[in-house]
DNA sequence: AAGTTGTTTTTTATAAGTAATATGCAACCC
DNA sequence: GGGTTGCATATTACTTATAAAAAACAACTT
């Protein structure tokens, strides 16, 4: 069976727009709301019809109206509007990041499914789609080898990872004047230097910055296989920095820098001094993963 | 239900080795033809059991003996001893590579699954996999997006294999003197040159070899992403040139000199000569792939 | 005729079930 | 005691089933 979180996230979703004041039930359209939630018309129907259920509003000859007031209980709780996918990469991610699973070890389909509570088919669907991160492999006929989230790991990605941003950068300085993503490099700047004067109680931000940094200068000749190298990339670091909060100011603090430091080269448009720039902060960033690794361990 | 592919594959497998004298059944223990076949002892002994009921050996207090000899009508189909993970493969692959489907269109999970006569799981199973090779895209709750085998895909995929591939090449001069991998790429040498002698008739041979070739480059300094990434180009290479035959004498006799070049420039130790000759070859590959997919359209 | 809602059909995300295969343990043998 | 076979148990590679969600179609409304 199908579990319906997509309606429980659409129906927060649109009590969240109702409070906003974004939408008025009564003047929107099935298919206006559609567009706006993300999800089919099928769906926001039975928003709507439990809406009003619910008495948040009322059915009446020509369209809904407002009801009663939304309460904080009408939304359902987060964990009912996530996928089972979801769960299970979660639960994964944490099974692999903060047991002891040993590198060189089995994993097993069926013991990790039982553990998270889904079939054997989801953590199955799930082990593929997580193979090519290059953390596990499949063994014919049996289980699935634990590589390990190993420093070797981390030099192997970080290898590839130089190669590709030094890549996109020089290409990116070669971008006509007029190219949009100059003005969203400027303003990715600005967003550093505010971040910046409000470190010590935003440096967890940092992270989205960085993401949206890297993935703008991608963005400047598009290659397929290097957009999925850094959803690898990205991944990693999502769950591997939630649990490693160990100077965490001051990395960030020391990462902006660099940052800022490479975007000014890609202004310039000098490219030695552009790669430069983006080894120092590779090499920073590949010291911060190793040295979390080797602590772990 | 669990097809038995396995043992159907591992009964003829067996079945060859009886008849090229390899194993003499009576005198070889279960884990031993285990290890030989790489399977299960439970499915050795499913086999051995077969053979037994067959007559084509005959167990007797102190173990199995020879019966009746061979028959050619003994061994199972081909098509019973792949598993449908293969055929699911393969039937997916002359889909899009021969139908008309195209780029831009959505693919159906359950309509390819009674194509291909399997459950939707398998083909689910499948796609995600595959989708790793760049030609698709999951659009969420919904089905996949095929991005079409196009000219495009084949210059990102080109541009990666360019970067990898000149990297690992000059790593691979850097190895020290008496490492193994030189005499296996002497060994490789002299195979092209056989080849050439004999390009003729044995033209098909040419993909093994530049296979072999490559990956062998790579070894010099892994790296998972790299060796993932080759696994990409191989099933890329592996299909695409079964459907297109045309020239294929001419490039292939073309494409051994390049290699013969690429493989001297390596043993020169010149990084400049490695370079030029890598960049060559990389290009007249490109430019056939290339070339093939613009005959197709 | 374009946009709306009501209804039916198709497809997906998940679970449950099953024979084949792998794995682990016990008993045997020399 | 290391290697053998016999047997019991666990795990995988599938298939079938089902409610949720998406998509397609039809009827209505301006």
């Amino acid at each position: 069976m199908k579990p319906d979180s997509v309606f429980k996230k659409a129906f927060n979703r649109t009590l969240q727009l109702i409070e906003a004041g974004d939408v008025d039930i009564g003047a929107t359209s099935e298919n206006a709301l559609r567009a706006r939630i993300g999800v089919s018309r099928t769906t926001v129907r039975k928003v709507l019809s439990e809406l009003d259920a619910r008495g948040i509003t009322q059915a009446s000859g020509n369209g809904p109206r407002a009801g009663r007031p939304i309460l904080k209980s009408d939304y359902f709780p987060d964990l009912e509007t996530t996928s089972k996918r979801q769960h299970v990469e979660e639960q994964f991610m944490e099974w692999m990041l903060r047991g002891d699973t040993q590198p060189g070890s089995l994993i097993n389909e069926l013991q990790l499914a039982r553990q998270f509570g889904v079939a054997t088919n989801g953590v199955r669907e799930f082990l593929i789609r997580f193979s090519r991160f290059g953390l596990i492999e499949k063994k014919q006929n049996s289980g699935w080898l634990f590589k390990g989230f190993t420093e070797e790991f981390a030099l192997e990605l970080f290898e590839i990872r130089v190669m590709f941003e030094l890549r996109s950068a020089v290409l990116f300085a070669e971008l006509p004047d007029d190219s949009p993503l100059w003005t969203e490099l400027a303003e990715l700047k600005t967003a550093h230097q505010q971040l910046l004067l409000e470190i010590g109680r935003r440096f967890h931000d940092f992270s989205r910055l960085d993401n949206r940094l890297h993935r703008l200068i991608n963005r400047a000749a598009p290659n397929r296989f290097i957009d999925d190298f850094y959803d690898v990339i990205t991944l990693i670091f999502h769950y591997h920095y939630q649990w490693n909060k160990k100077d965490e100011l001051q990395r960030n603090e020391a990462a902006i820098g660099e940052h800022l430091a490479y975007i000014d080269a890609l202004f310039s448009g000098d490219t030695h001094e552009i790669e430069r720039t983006c080894l120092r902060h590779m090499t920073s960033a590949r010291t911060t993963l190793v040295r979390s690794l080797q602590g772990a361990a």
